[in-house]
DNA sequence: CCGTTGTTGCTGCACAATGCAGTGTAACCG
DNA sequence: CGGTTACACTGCATTGTGCAGCAACAACGG
């Protein structure tokens, strides 16, 4: 039995589209662009190639540079054939896991401090994905780097912006709950207050009660 | 040598100290809630609850409604200990896994209609999330069904909102992809035109290109 | 009243994916 | 010349998923 082609083999298929890379270097590719969509562990992307050069979508040669060798991938055209017929598929729906909103969810079963907390470590954690999408743009406008692959540009702005739309989105939404949290007694006993009420009024009229 | 905790043993026991729930129950109410930040499989909540009862956190008792049995779960004092430590360790960083986004990052390997189709899709599954999100905030307003844990509004509406601004802004992307395309003659041979790198220039200086 | 479909309520198993530890070499810095 | 960091992976235990299967009951149509 063949091994079967997962969304992460056709993700690294792809970036072999782009160029050749090796295991390491697709680690790294991954953290610059993959993982703001499809994040994945190093592991996997150490063994994923692995697969495709099995399935005859890739080949592997060893390069040496000073004593240290690496596995480089290259694609082939069955390959190119099958990222192809990836769109013959129908996408997955997207998902969101965050365990800082999970806590949120059942904060009741903490500290307003702890809730607190929570939120100050999912702003850092957005922040930080937010600034690099930042500084990735920034080298893409600087003469001495730009794109490294220019006629992609409009593809990777393009998914930079979603990013960027979901990051501020989800800091909008901590500044929304830790302003909310300012009435709060305690993080139980609030339940169907008045505000509560019309915040829900809104969203059950798909109107947003920030700003 | 002891199952371990991970998050999602947190979140059922979580779920178990609002109320006893047999293991059928709780893939329906992780469906209503906890799948828009905490996604998981219906197998793992029916193993999760397993594993607090050998931890001691949770106990089992088999009821029989006309023939057909289930296992009700109940959280103990140890399980309120336990889920009450949750907050002395680090969140993990929130992660968005999107095929659709995934898809549009490497569009050029597929037409124009490809792209179409994939936002056609995003945006059908957003919105079906969308709408559940705000028929359940009606149901809360709803004199006949209201919410199932009242005192418990304030957070389940906070959260809501945090879903919400999400989808919205998804929404928004999606509308904005499919402008910037209109001026696409195709997937590939675009690059760094005119119009893409004044977004790019906004995007660096942390503006939104979108309206 | 009998067959079909749908809901309730799970379990077993193969496989996908992760985390972590381990194993080297090479380059750089003081 | 010793320590730290970057390079470049692999093995293994464990977690999590998808799918198939099973069994009992409920509602409905013909």
């Amino acid at each position: 039995m063949p091994p079967t082609m997962t969304i992460s083999s056709y993700a690294v298929l792809a970036l072999l589209d782009l160029k050749p890379w090796s295991g390491y270097e697709l680690t790294h590719q991954a953290r610059r662009s993959l993982r703001y969509a499809w994040p994945k562990s190093e592991r996997l992307l150490y063994s994923e190639p692995k697969k495709l050069v099995e399935l005859g979508y890739a080949t592997v040669h060893q390069e040496t540079v000073g004593g240290r060798s690496r596995n480089v991938y290259t694609i082939t055209d069955e390959g190119r054939t099958a990222l192809g017929n990836w769109s013959s598929t129908r996408t997955e729906p997207p998902q969101l896991e965050s365990e800082a909103l999970l806590r949120t969810l059942f904060a009741d079963s903490g500290s307003l401090e702890d809730m607190a907390r929570v939120l100050d470590e999912l702003e850092e954690d957005t922040r930080e994905l937010h600034d690099s999408v930042v500084a990735l743009m920034g080298s893409y406008l600087d003469p001495d780097q730009g794109h490294p692959f220019p006629d992609r540009a409009h593809l990777s702005v393009l998914f930079a912006v979603a990013q960027l739309e979901m990051f501020r989105a989800m800091e909008r939404w901590i500044d929304f709950a830790r302003a909310e949290m300012e009435s709060w007694p305690d993080t139980a006993d609030v339940g169907m207050t008045e505000r509560v009420r019309e915040i829900t009024a809104k969203l059950a009229a798909d109107e947003s009660p920030i700003d």
